[in-house]
DNA sequence: TAATATAGTTAGGAATACCTAATAATCCAA
DNA sequence: TTGGATTATTAGGTATTCCTAACTATATTA
């Protein structure tokens, strides 16, 4: 198979991202779930979990329940956190409402690699980290001037 | 063929992106300079300007040059745009080198809608602007002393 | 426990976006 | 003007990622 040190379509990501999140906030995460949660169909989800399985990031026999193995888990976690990192950029700094920023940071995690993710975080916090100057503040009547 | 009004996948956005840039700097976009300039092999320039031309974006016939349309020029630009204004934001604001910065856009270009790219733009010029808080400056420290 | 509802899988297919190899058109220079 | 180099296309194939319809396994409940 060898595909181990590949890195994963934004398509696999976004399974992953979805089984860690059911295996969070609960128990199993069962096929059904992923279908619903990433709205495809449930055979879809099927070819997902064999293709995610191949790569040994999950444990998986048809019938069965899914769950992370360590790599899936640590792979995970990487995305989960980039797509934290990017919503919060798009809300705190940005002011983009909590729909609309969701949606990007699920399309742009994949498209961002850890260095600027990482520069993201940083300017998150710089700017809206709680500082006596609010800059962010600033921003926001900086944009309502220039109407943007 | 009615895909009027759909909006354009990633690669066919590139596609759009590199006959702009071609047909700007020189004279008209050949198919091998298409291939050269997006990696890709030849067949597949024939088959995307195919794809573009049934959308009514570019000006195509067998062995002919290719020419943007009007509407394929104004979406062009828009793709440009947006590429311009993230490879900024990444360089002059978060200080990623231009390399990565450039492909980063070319990556996430296609992931942000107008919105959070205008406020980007309105960002990096609140931040980048000439100003002389010198705020990136400052973004730049807090990254030393936090190791980012 | 047997009938039924739900969940999961196979089977088969479509669209996108690539590829290589082979062929056809076009261009240029002797 | 014609033959060789270059460029573009066709033909045929692969991988991904999705779909619907049909079937099978599992779970629930009467």
């Amino acid at each position: 198979m060898a595909h181990n040190r590949e890195q994963l379509s934004a398509s696999l990501e976004d399974y992953l991202e979805a089984i860690f999140h059911l295996s969070a906030q609960g128990q199993v995460a069962r096929s059904k779930d992923i279908a619903d949660r990433l709205h495809v169909a449930r055979p879809s989800v099927t070819g997902a979990l064999r293709s995610l399985a191949s790569r040994r990031l999950i444990h998986y026999k048809p019938y069965g329940f899914v769950t992370l193995t360590r790599t899936g888990n640590r792979q995970a976690q990487r995305v989960v956190e980039k797509h934290r990192i990017l919503k919060s950029f798009f809300t705190e700094v940005l002011g983009i409402k909590a729909t609309e920023a969701q949606e990007a940071a699920c399309r742009a995690e994949h498209a961002l690699g850890p260095e600027i993710v990482d520069r993201l975080m940083g300017l998150t916090e710089f700017l809206a980290g709680g500082d006596k100057r609010d800059w962010v503040g600033q921003f926001r009547a900086y944009c309502r001037d220039s109407r943007i």
